[in-house]
DNA sequence: CCTAGAGTCTGTAGCGACTACAGGGTCAAG
DNA sequence: CTTGACCCTGTAGTCGCTACAGACTCTAGG
């Protein structure tokens, strides 16, 4: 039975939350985490509540939260204002984002399948891959240039 | 038929391609693309190859490499030294980032949504979702730390 | 008791990939 | 000749850390 009495080094909580120390400190700085009391020589003195915290913060960034979004959720834990629509909203909005970020990567990956696929390595001194990056696709970023271009093209002749 | 004669500025470069001018600034600064003629008036003066390799830039960017990754591609495209089978291994590790990067995402997503799919909102005074992100998953993060810190406790104690 | 090594402190600078000024010069239209 | 849009350089800011430098403190071994 281990007996953690009372308070621990940034060390031990960097350890015991898998966060970095000088990130711990970096936390501190900008207000994601309190500041601890200091022993007589000036050493962070963190508790369970610092750790807890910590494990929240770095919970929430492994799911993407920015720091800036989990102050505000940090804030609801604090000040006991749960204002469960707005954390509702917060984490529906950030789904979206998700849901959005997978879709543009399947189309990444996709497309790098099939410059990979094209590739006959080394046996063509052209490179499909190199080609594929070329590769106007016409529309692709046409869509407002175009014209500006088509104007200023015939207004400079 | 719109004839573009010789050279166009930078404005008309970046409306072209989509990338800012001072995007286009940075890539000249950091040396991913190359510094142009200047006019009489210190004007950078673009020229067709520069539309090309900044759209091929562009593309490269969105397909998620980095500008170190297109320096490397930019190489080979300037010294025609085309190691095809160097820029094969860069896509399919690419590739691999990628595909791991969905999984993850896929991963999340379900947590996200199970986290708001909880939520009552406003029913209750507990948040599911600030209680998900305390939430301690053993294991989670317990891999090399539960044995280093169950070392520090014994040891300190 | 002394010393070596590990841990901690503050503060600053760096990363990637930009973006946003400030404070100037230039150019074309009216 | 003025106005406004464009361009120039250079620097500082963004986000979320990470990596020092240079100093202090603590602990275990000899």
């Amino acid at each position: 039975m281990i007996k953690q009495i009372d308070g621990f080094s940034i060390g031990v909580l960097s350890e015991r939350s898998g966060v970095n120390v000088e990130t711990i400190r970096y936390y501190e700085k900008i207000g994601i985490m309190p500041s601890p009391v200091r022993s007589a020589s000036g050493y962070r003195v963190y508790r369970l509540e610092h750790a807890r915290r910590l494990h929240f913060v770095r919970r929430g960034r492994e799911l993407g939260f920015s720091l800036d979004e989990l102050r505000g959720l940090l804030l609801v834990v604090d000040g006991h204002t749960c204002s469960c629509r707005e954390v509702h909203e917060l984490t529906v909005q950030h789904l979206a984002d998700i849901r959005q970020k997978i879709k543009d990567l399947r189309r990444l990956e996709r497309v790098m399948s099939d410059m990979a696929a094209q590739c006959t390595r080394d046996l063509v001194p052209e490179c499909p891959i190199i080609d594929a990056l070329f590769e106007m696709r016409p529309g692709a970023y046409e869509t407002g240039y175009a014209r500006v271009r088509a104007e200023r093209s015939s207004k400079s002749k």
